[in-house]
DNA sequence: GGTGAAATTTACGGGGC
DNA sequence: GCCCCGTAAATTTCACC
């Protein structure tokens, strides 16, 4: 098992296996494994020191949220008051489910969150009696995703 | 086939599901069958139900960019001269890699774009070699994300 | 690291209810 | 819309190189 802050060297046919699953989480290894050339079980012990590695975090399945009317992505720049603050601001945050993520940044704002709604009645409802609400948070900032054009991870 | 602007609805079996394998996208379904109390065959199908009405999008493998040695994610708003310009803007953005997402947005900027860079150093670089150097782009504000408290698709 | 084969478990599709 | 069942395929582990 290596330590949390060790970085992983990956060879090519790692990168082909994890650029498939990336794509496909679902992806059959043997399928993987007839495409590149090399055993089901090579590519299964490469996947297993893989995630002892942490490299690999998990997978998902994407949901298009639009399908259950989510159609309002914004992001939203948030002034707290004292920067001590900061921990508790972030644990009501997370209670909104609305909220997608949430990073400390450098700059204007203490926080900026992207969120999900289904409309912007919606957002407006989540902005004025969720996240104005919480104790610490000043001021706001909104700006609203008018389109995503590009949705990716990391390239290999 | 549904149509592409239709809603879906699903009930609490279908969320079930979902929940788990938006999860862990390789949990085998009849882990989830037993699990929930029905027989492998009718989660099979309805999945398929849910792939092809669109609400399941895909699936991913998930990786942990700072074992690649990314360690800096920013957001960056950038100003265009012309909102016409705009598509051209995005296509040049596409062809970098360490842009993971590109919004158009209300509010100051045209455009907010997620980018994950090694260091301070590789974003510089990719700031003012990549973006700043694309046709139309008069300024762009950064914003560094410290730390990343959140990171979550909707919760069904 | 990789192979190849065996054993186990899953995925998938049809027919019936 | 779900269940049962048969077939095909995938996962996983093992001894061996």
């Amino acid at each position: 098992m290596k330590l949390s802050q060790d970085i992983v060297t990956i060879d090519g046919i790692d990168k082909e296996i994890l650029r498939d699953l990336m794509q496909d989480a679902r992806k059959p290894i043997l399928e993987i494994a007839r495409k590149i050339g090399i055993s089901g079980a090579a590519i299964h012990q490469r996947l297993r020191k893989l995630e002892s590695s942490g490299l690999i975090a998990g997978s998902k399945f994407v949901i298009n949220p639009k399908k259950l009317g989510y159609a309002t992505m914004a992001f939203i720049g948030i002034y707290l008051d004292k920067a001590m603050r900061n921990p508790e601001a972030v644990k009501q945050l997370r209670e909104i489910p609305e909220v997608l993520e949430c990073h400390y940044t450098t700059g204007n704002w203490s926080i900026l969150i992207k969120i999900l709604c289904k409309d912007n009645e919606h957002l407006m409802n989540v902005l004025n009696h969720k996240v104005q609400s919480i104790e610490g948070v000043s001021r706001t900032e909104t700006f609203i995703s008018l389109n995503q054009q590009i949705d990716r991870q990391i390239s290999l």
